[in-house]
DNA sequence: ATTAATATAGGACAAGATGTTCGGTATTGA
DNA sequence: TCAATACCGAACATCTTGTCCTATATTAAT
C-alpha cells in the first residue's frame, strides 16, 4: 500500500473518530469528515464508497487488532490448552481498552448498533463452545444472551466506568450470568 | 384530536412500519413514507418535524400500550402484592407480542438502537428494585445487564422465534441470569 | 343546515448533500 | 530519472430536505 494511501486512510479514520465524539453518526455528512480530515472530496471517495463503508472499515481495523492475537493464539492452541476461558475474556478486554480512543465514539447512537453487531459476530465464535445449557433453554438463545451481555458489558465499561480493571469486569460479568 | 389528524397519523405509522420491513431506516426518505402513506408532503411535516421524531412517536405509542396496564396495575398495587416479578415480566411479553406487527421492523438496523434504548428506559423502572447484588458487583452494572438481557430476549423472540410462549421466554430468561 | 376553523393537497422553492468527472500537480517506488 | 498513481479542487447533475403558499375539503359546533 502506497505511503500516501496509508496517510490519507489514517487521516480519515482519525477525523471520523474525533467527529463521532461531538456529532452523531447520522447527522454527520461526508463533507464534515472531509473538512475535519482536510482532504479533497474526490480523495475521500477514492477510499470509501460511502460513510457506511468507512464505518465498516474502521470496525474491521479495530477487530483485527482486538482478535488477531486472540485468534492466533487459538490456532496455536495456547488458550485452549494453557489458559481458561476467563483469561481469554480478560485478554479481549485488554485489547479493547487499548483501542478505547477509537471505540468510545462508536458506541454513540446509531453506529453503536453496527459496531456492536460486528463485535457480537466475533464474540459468537469465542463463546459458542463455552455455553452451559440448563434445562431446555435453546442453545442459540443462550449464546445470543451471553454474547449480548458481554457486548453490553464492554459498552458500560468503556462509556464512563473505565476505572475498573479488565479482571474486575470479567469477574462482574461471570458473576451475573448463569450460563458460562 | 381531529378525526382527520388521527387518520393521517395512523396512515403514517402504518406506512412507516410497513416500509421498515423492506427498507432500512437510514435509507428510507421522508418521500418514501409520503408515497407509501399516500399523503401530501406538507401534511407529513404538519405532523412530524423529522423522520427521527416519527420514530420516537411510534415508540412512545407502543410503550404506552405495553406499559400502561403495567404501570396502572402497579399504582393499584396489584402486581406488587398479588403477583410475582416473573408474572410482571410475562405480562410485559404478552403486551409486546400484541404489538408484534409494529415492532418487528423496528428491530432492523439503526432504528433498533433507538427502539431498544427507549425500551430499556421503561424496563429500568421495572427491574430496579428486583436486582440481587452478588459480591461487589456495582448495582447499576447489574441493572444495565439485566435490562439489556431482557431487551435482547425480546428481540430474539420476536425476530424469528415467536413460536415460544411468553411463559417459556420468561423461564428461559430467568434461567440464564444470576441476578434476578 | 350553516358556518368558522382547520387539516390536507399540491406545487414551487432554496439550501444543502451526494456521488461523479476532469485536468493539473505532487509524491512515490523502482 | 521516470512512469505510475494518489491527491487536489473545481464543476456538475441529481436528490433530499424543510418551508411557504393557495385552494380545497372536512370537521365540529352552533
Amino acid at each position: 500500500m502506497d505511503r500516501r494511501q496509508r496517510r490519507t486512510r489514517s487521516l480519515i479514520f482519525t477525523a471520523f473518530s474525533a467527529l463521532l465524539e461531538r456529532k452523531s453518526y447520522s447527522s454527520m455528512t461526508v463533507q464534515d469528515i472531509i473538512d475535519e480530515a482536510d482532504i479533497g472530496r474526490s480523495t475521500f471517495y477514492a477510499h470509501f464508497e460511502t460513510k457506511d463503508e468507512l464505518l465498516k472499515a474502521l470496525c474491521n481495523d479495530i477487530f483485527d487488532h482486538v482478535f488477531s492475537a486472540e485468534i492466533m493464539s487459538e490456532e496455536h492452541h495456547d488458550f485452549s490448552h494453557h489458559s481458561s476461558f476467563r483469561d481469554r475474556i480478560t485478554h479481549i478486554l485488554y485489547h479493547l481498552q487499548e483501542k478505547q480512543q477509537s471505540i468510545r465514539g462508536l458506541f454513540n447512537g446509531e453506529c453503536g448498533e453496527i459496531f456492536l453487531r460486528y463485535l457480537k459476530e466475533y464474540l459468537c465464535q469465542v463463546f459458542d463452545e463455552h455455553i452451559t445449557i440448563k434445562d431446555d433453554v435453546p442453545h442459540d438463545y443462550a449464546l445470543d444472551l451471553a454474547v449480548s451481555g458481554f457486548a453490553e458489558t464492554v459498552r458500560w465499561w468503556l462509556k464512563g466506568h473505565s476505572e475498573y480493571t479488565p479482571e474486575q469486569m470479567t469477574d462482574y460479568f461471570f458473576c451475573c450470568t448463569n450460563i458460562l
